[in-house]
This record gives structure tokens, C-alpha cells and sequence, in this order.
RNA sequence: CGGGGCGUGGCUCAGCCUGGUAGAGCACUCGGUUCGGGACCGAGGGGUCGGAGGUUCAAAUCCUCUCGCCCCGACCA
């Protein structure tokens, strides 16, 4: 099994580290537009290979994709109390089309719930038009004070599924097994572990009645949201006034889902796996799982190179995306850290040497372990050490969240604990908005979410806020 | 938006205090020798110093304004 080894760096550099690597893995780079990124090809492959995972389980659960527009009248944003105040401070608004002034602003989508509403309420009419899922991959824009790539730009690309159902329970259901896929692609996809749970009032999404998130830990031992699912109750099918004549004959309104995943799961992806090489990719979302580095030796054109191009040709065959690095460049020393920082999970080596004892060299990037596979049945040996791999990177990032998962029960305690970054904080909590802003206000911290996982504390427990007895063990961290 | 820091070839930075007309390493181009963990030798190309204005015979250097980036806070996927 795999080998847990700690990839904690000095929060100081860590923010230039990360920097550093998207930078220098080729994912992204600054654009000439304030809080503006440019997602490289190499980054845009990751992205890619992400959204087919999400994508295929999306359609195996019923959901189909569409596309709704780009810029929202400001009146349809105005329709929803609690959403406008939410996003109002985010908001980008087009003033003029060409040289004239618009009689009504546009905002540029923040989100999509309102257009999708104004849409339902003109195709629903009946029970027998529900459920409605539907999911856009687009692009969406919230004006942010501070940036961050992938984290947090002003453009980012995501996936939104606004669905509307029956009853509150369908409603329900719904949300909880995307949160559930949400879970499924972070940890079996991503290698990255999180918490399911639900969010606090406070934190939950503008207009919604309960968001349910998926929370990580990164690195730096602080928490990253990273992916939310929204029961919506009826308040935006009030809003917008989507109704359907139920079975007993009476007029309702719909109930409404929303949820959605962006391109912030690369930077948590960069953040879980990273270490001082550079990135590791799990070789699931990884554009090249394998890259094949010849050693250029005597006439190693006539010999060494033919070979490589059929073991590219072999794996490839065998469904391995695969780069065959045979830039003459470059010293095969330089192409290992080339690659390592860019996190191909597993290179191949291939010198005379090999040759003549009809096998290659394989480094694993994930741990620094070198091994003589024979060219015989190498697809398969492959295979099997791309899901160790796989499996190796999941592991250890679970290993990493629980080891910095701590308990406490007081607000002393709690407070000497939050010192630092240390990663989740475990407590006994009554539910409170005041309070909880003042633990905020206090240590930085927030509650991140309430996970299903999670027992009930038994009778008697007192919350380590208040001292009143506590509904919930609650875990608080510094995020992102 | 508040506090702090920084903008000099593609990248990292020196030079600024004590003005005199731009440097280093890496990267890049060409030739050659190399290549099992970021090779070496030789020859080259590339910047007017974030932007604007001012002081001065003279500004990367001093002054004013401005833009951008980074870090720390308040807001967020």
C-alpha cells in the first residue's frame, strides 16, 4: 500500500509556491485583464479530462446540458431578496451597446439561477414536465477584490445544474446525490478527500434554504469549498413564479435545485498533490500519464528511438495518453525535472542498457521509486502502477486531512489551536450566526460544514461557544 | 477598500541612498562536443529601466501623480 509522506510547506512561501507552479507547469498565466487568467493548453487538458468525468456521471443520473445566455437583465437579477443582496457587491454590468446608453443594465452572469428560472416557468406546466435537469458548462464572472489563479478570478469556467422538482423531497434527494458525485470526482478522480456536509446558515449560498458543500484541506492546512449543492426550496420558483398543476389537481410551485463545480478544483488539485518538484497529477486527470524519455546514446536514433516509438505506439494502443519527449534539445536530466514539475505520474526510461536487457526504467512521481519493468507486457504493468498510483495520491491525501483534524471543547482551547493553519478544528457547536462571527472575528476561522459523517454529540455536550447544549460537531478552519 | 512591499531584456534580480546615458545569472539563436538527474565550449540576438508629468546641462536613480502586481486584513466557488 502507499506510503503517506508529509507534503506540509512553510505557509510563508507557500502562496509563491503555488505561484510558481502554475506558472511554471504551463497551466496558467497572468492576463493583460486585472483578475484575469489565461488557461494554457496544458491546464486547459486537465480541465478537459475533469469535466468528462463530471459530464458522464451528470448524463448517467438523467441530466442533460444547454446553454443559457451570458448577460441577465438587471430586473430578472432584482427578482430574489436574498440574491440580489448576495451578489449585488460581485455583480459586472454592461451600461452601453455600442455608442448607445441601454435603457436597462445588463449584468454579466455571476450565476445563472435567475435566467434558468424565467425559463422553467415558461416550460413547466405540469407534474408530468418534472423533473427538469439540466446542466451548462459556461462561464461566469464575480468581481473580486483578490485574486487568485484558479482560485479565484474574476472569469472563471464551471458547471451549473439547476433542476426543479415535485415535491421538497425530490428536491432534497437531488442535491444530496450531487453532492455525492461531487465527492465521487474529488476523491476518486482528484486523490483529493473531503468532507460532505452541511453548510451553517451564515455561509450558505444567497437565496437558498440550505447549501450542502464538499470542503478539502490543502497543503497549507487551510480549507477549500470545493463544490456546493443548494436546496432552493421554493424561493426562486416564487420569484419567478414557475408553477405546474400537481396531481391532486392543485397549482404549486415547483421546488429548485442548484449546484455547481469550477476550474478552483485544479487549484485544489495543484494544492493536495503538490510538493517541492512541482505538480502531481493523479493519473486520472493527468493530460500525459506517461511520458517516455529516451537516452540519447551512440546511434540511439537507429536503436533506442524506434524502440520508444513502439512502446508509445503499444501503450497508447492500450488506452495510456502518453508523451514520447524525444526533443534532442534537451539532456534526458533536464526532461525528468521538466516533467516531474509538470506531474506526469509515472516516466519511462529507455537507454541502451535497457535495450539490451529488453526492458525500460520507471520512475514513479508520486514517491521516488525507480523500478526495471520488462518491455513484455508493459502495457499492463503500467496500468496497474498508474491506479497505485492513483490510489496512493487519494490515500495520502486522506491521511494528510485526518492528521490535521483536531478535537477541542472549549473556546480557550479552540483559540490556541487555530493559531497557525492547522487544518480542521472539531467542536461542539450550537448553531449561532452572531457567534460564529465572532469566531471569526477572533481567529480568521470559519465554519467550513457540518459533515454526514459526523456523529451527534451525545446529551449533555455543551457547546464551546456559548455553553448551551450543542446541536453539532462543527469544523472550523482558515480557508481560501 | 485599509496597512505594508515591489515594478529594470522571457524569468530571477543587482544598480537607485551619494544623478553622468544599463548589468549579472538563467532562458533564447547559431556551430560543435555531449546526454542514465536540470551538460560544456565558442559566437550571437534582445531592455531606455510600469506610465505620465516635473526638477536638472544631464534622470533607472530626485519630486508629484497614476497604473499594475504581491503579502496582511474586510468580501467570495
Amino acid at each position: 500500500m502507499a506510503e503517506v509522506t508529509e507534503i506540509t510547506k512553510q505557509s510563508d512561501d507557500y502562496s509563491k509556491w503555488y505561484l510558481d507552479v502554475v506558472r511554471r507547469a504551463e497551466l496558467a498565466d497572468y492576463s493583460p485583464v486585472k483578475g484575469c487568467m489565461v488557461i494554457r493548453p496544458y491546464g486547459y487538458a486537465i480541465w478537459e479530462l475533469l469535466q468528462r468525468e463530471i459530464d458522464d456521471r451528470l448524463k448517467a443520473t438523467g441530466h442533460v446540458n444547454a446553454y443559457f445566455p451570458l448577460f441577465l437583465p438587471e430586473s430578472l437579477l432584482m427578482k430574489e431578496a436574498e440574491h440580489v443582496e448576495g451578489f449585488a457587491p460581485q455583480v459586472a454590468w454592461i451600461t452601453h451597446g455600442g455608442t448607445e446608453k441601454l435603457e436597462e443594465r445588463l449584468a454579466v452572469r455571476p450565476t445563472s439561477e435567475v435566467i434558468f428560472g424565467t425559463m422553467y416557468a415558461k416550460w413547466i406546466q405540469s407534474w408530468r414536465d418534472l423533473p427538469v435537469l439540466i446542466n451548462q458548462w459556461a462561464n461566469v464572472v464575480r468581481w473580486e477584490k483578490v485574486t487568485r489563479p484558479f482560485l479565484r478570478t474574476t472569469e472563471f469556467l464551471w458547471q451549473e445544474g439547476h433542476t426543479a422538482h415535485e415535491t421538497e423531497q425530490e428536491a432534497l434527494d437531488e442535491t444530496l446525490k450531487i453532492l455525492g458525485l461531487y465527492k465521487d470526482v474529488a476523491e476518486n478522480v482528484l486523490g483529493m478527500s473531503v468532507l460532505d456536509g452541511l453548510k451553517s446558515e451564515s455561509e450558505k449560498f444567497a437565496g437558498a434554504d440550505r447549501t450542502y458543500s464538499i470542503e478539502a484541506l490543502m497543503g497549507d492546512g487551510r480549507a477549500l469549498q470545493a463544490g456546493t449543492s443548494h436546496l432552493l426550496g421554493q424561493n426562486f420558483a416564487k420569484a419567478f413564479d414557475i408553477t405546474f398543476q400537481a396531481r391532486d389537481k392543485t397549482l404549486q410551485h415547483v421546488w429548485t435545485t442548484s449546484w455547481g463545480v469550477s476550474t478552483r478544483l485544479i487549484g485544489g488539485l495543484i494544492m493536495t498533490h503538490g510538493d517541492d518538484n512541482g505538480l502531481i497529477l493523479p493519473p486520472k486527470v493527468a493530460p500525459y500519464q506517461v511520458v517516455i524519455v529516451p537516452i540519447p546514446k551512440g546511434n540511439w536514433q537507429e536503436t533506442v528511438l524506434p524502440k520508444c516509438r513502439e512502446i508509445a505506439d503499444t501503450l497508447r494502443a492500450a488506452g495510456i495518453r502518453v508523451m514520447l519527449d524525444d526533443r534532442d534539445a534537451y539532456t534526458p536530466g533536464w526532461k525528468y525535472a521538466e516533467w516531474e514539475l509538470r506531474g506526469v505520474p509515472l516516466r519511462i526510461e529507455l537507454g541502451p542498457r535497457d535495450l539490451e536487457k529488453n526492458q525500460v526504467f520507471s520512475a514513479r512521481r508520486d514517491i521516488k521509486a525507480k523500478a526495471a519493468l520488462p518491455i513484455d507486457g508493459l502495457a499492463g504493468a503500467v496500468r496497474e502502477l498508474l491506479d497505485t498510483i492513483q490510489a496512493a495520491l487519494q490515500a495520502r491525501s486522506r491521511t494528510f486531512r485526518e492528521e490535521h483534524t483536531m478535537r477541542v471543547d472549549t473556546y480557550d482551547a479552540f483559540k490556541a489551536s487555530m493559531d497557525g493553519r492547522p487544518g480542521f478544528v472539531v467542536v461542539p457547536w450550537k448553531h449561532n450566526a452572531a457567534n460564529e462571527a465572532q469566531v471569526k472575528t477572533d481567529t480568521q476561522a470559519t465554519l467550513r460544514n457540518v459533515p454526514f459523517g459526523e456523529a451527534t454529540p451525545p446529551a449533555g455536550t455543551r457547546c464551546m461557544f456559548s455553553g448551551e447544549p450543542a446541536d453539532v460537531y462543527a469544523y472550523f478552519a482558515k480557508s481560501y
